[in-house]
DNA sequence: ATCTATTTGTACGTATGTATT
DNA sequence: AAATACATACGTACAAATAGA
């Protein structure tokens, strides 16, 4: 208990009254400038803990906590081992869609807040596409789409072609060359697989469903091989109207029975108490 | 040091040899597993750390780093004092934003990726807007143009004009009434504003720019107010379609006069090196 | 308004786990 | 197989913030 009392205490009263940094989001914003400042690359190394700790002047755990939220927002990752330590990382895309809906965990969008987005970008995506996709992204295509050709026989079968449609939007969202467009596209997918409504949905054997997505995603195809960028704006732009349309029913109808279920509940906002 | 050897051998073992998850992760998923299973609404307190501690047998700090990181996730925020604690916090767009900006640190959208959502989406966003907004809204969209209504006198005055002429769009945004298309718009927007290119052309003083931008939006609230779908569409495309244009000349320009100044770094993707 | 109690925040020392060489 | 270099975990002590008496 020798050196206690360093300097803990002029610290936040030296800029204005009101400074609430805590010490740790002060490193944690020092560390981040250290990156930019020195340009620091993707796999780059930055100094240990221990060195950390002396060049701040901080205790092991506030330098750690620190550390450990930049690794909770994807900016670094940590190894342990010799030469291990806090890496700058590229942040994964799946990483940062789970960082996203948190936001939208508390003012959930309707399905047609999605849908509206979707049936705008969905076909834009589609269109990109033309003329970059080669014999190899065919086949990946071709191959999601095999998975759900046939009726499903059990019900397990069921709910894998239900993920094998989704997964054949995400494959397009892989490929599409505008990152942001992908990115938004994909989440927008993710954020429908989650809603409680759509797990309801797919968890009931649905031919009409398949045989709608089924067809829109051939002809999709089709139209992607022979490069017709209207007819693949149409077609995508019609499957997500299609999308739409059916879902709604289905929380029309689910909420029906909801009621008959339980008429006392009328009043309230049913439809909101979705996840 | 009496009872340093608790528990922590058989911890890891006694699932699968490979179960990485660190102690921090798992009780961070614990913590995430409890807030879902007892439906935690919004200002919920979850147990303080001492209780914590106790209910999952690990040190103070180990705990403490599962709720820093799930504080930098925006999930919690954490009070001092009695009766503080971890609250369930709702997620700040902004804190969204700055997250989302780390995925496309590395990757950067070009002007034109950005575009071709804008081009999309704020027409979109700006119909969505259509029978919407009261009197109070209107009188905050023309306070924000009536800031760059005249030419910028000085330096300063040019930029803060800059920054007004994008709180316009931020500010029809934060009215749009669906959340993801209004978030995914601010986010384009920041994006843009953070894109080292655009930093510089607003740097220099540019009317025809000012003019352009007032030009639009004027006539935006116009038909806004007159709910002219249409015309509201098309004016918030053709002023997209414009900034586009301008911002991609003006990334050859600066270009040019860089290669000028350093012809050998000819070859390099210079366009690239922003940020 | 000051004091007090409660609860988080920071510091430090030590021991243990883990991956590289 | 052993040494090494690093993170991970634990525990205690004290500092700072704040609600309530």
């Amino acid at each position: 208990m020798s050196k206690t009392s360093t300097i803990p205490l002029d610290r936040k009263r030296s800029r204005s009254t009101r400074k609430r940094s805590k010490r740790t989001d002060e490193i944690c914003d020092k560390i981040k400038a250290r990156i930019v400042e020195r340009k620091m690359q993707l796999g780059d190394r930055l100094p240990q803990e221990a060195d950390l700790i002396a060049e701040f002047g901080a205790s092991r755990s506030t330098v750690r906590e620190a550390l450990k939220g930049m690794e909770a927002q994807g900016l670094i990752s940590i190894k342990t081992g010799p030469a291990g330590g806090a890496f700058i990382s590229k942040m994964e895309e799946t990483h940062a869609m789970e960082l996203l809906s948190n936001l939208f965990f508390f003012k959930q969008p309707t399905i047609n807040d999605i849908y509206q987005l979707r049936k705008k970008l969905e076909p834009e995506l589609a269109a990109s596409l033309i003329g970059k996709l080669d014999d190899n992204d065919f086949k990946r295509l071709e191959d999601t789409i095999s998975l759900y050709i046939l009726p499903a026989s059990t019900k397990g079968e069921e709910y894998q072609q239900r993920l094998a449609e989704l997964d054949f939007h995400i494959t397009l969202s892989d490929l599409c060359p505008n990152p942001l467009l992908g990115f938004v596209c994909n989440f927008l997918q993710n954020l429908l697989k989650n809603l409680s409504l759509c797990k309801q949905i797919y968890e009931k054997p649905n031919p009409v469903l398949r045989e709608h997505a089924l067809h829109y995603q051939v002809r999709l195809l089709q139209a992607l091989k022979l490069q017709d960028k209207e007819s693949v704006e149409e077609i995508m732009y019609n499957h997500m109207c299609a999308a739409q349309d059916y879902m709604i029913k289905c929380e029309a109808k689910l909420k029906r029975e909801f009621l008959k279920l339980d008429p006392a509940s009328g009043q309230g906002d049913a439809s909101n108490k979705i996840q």
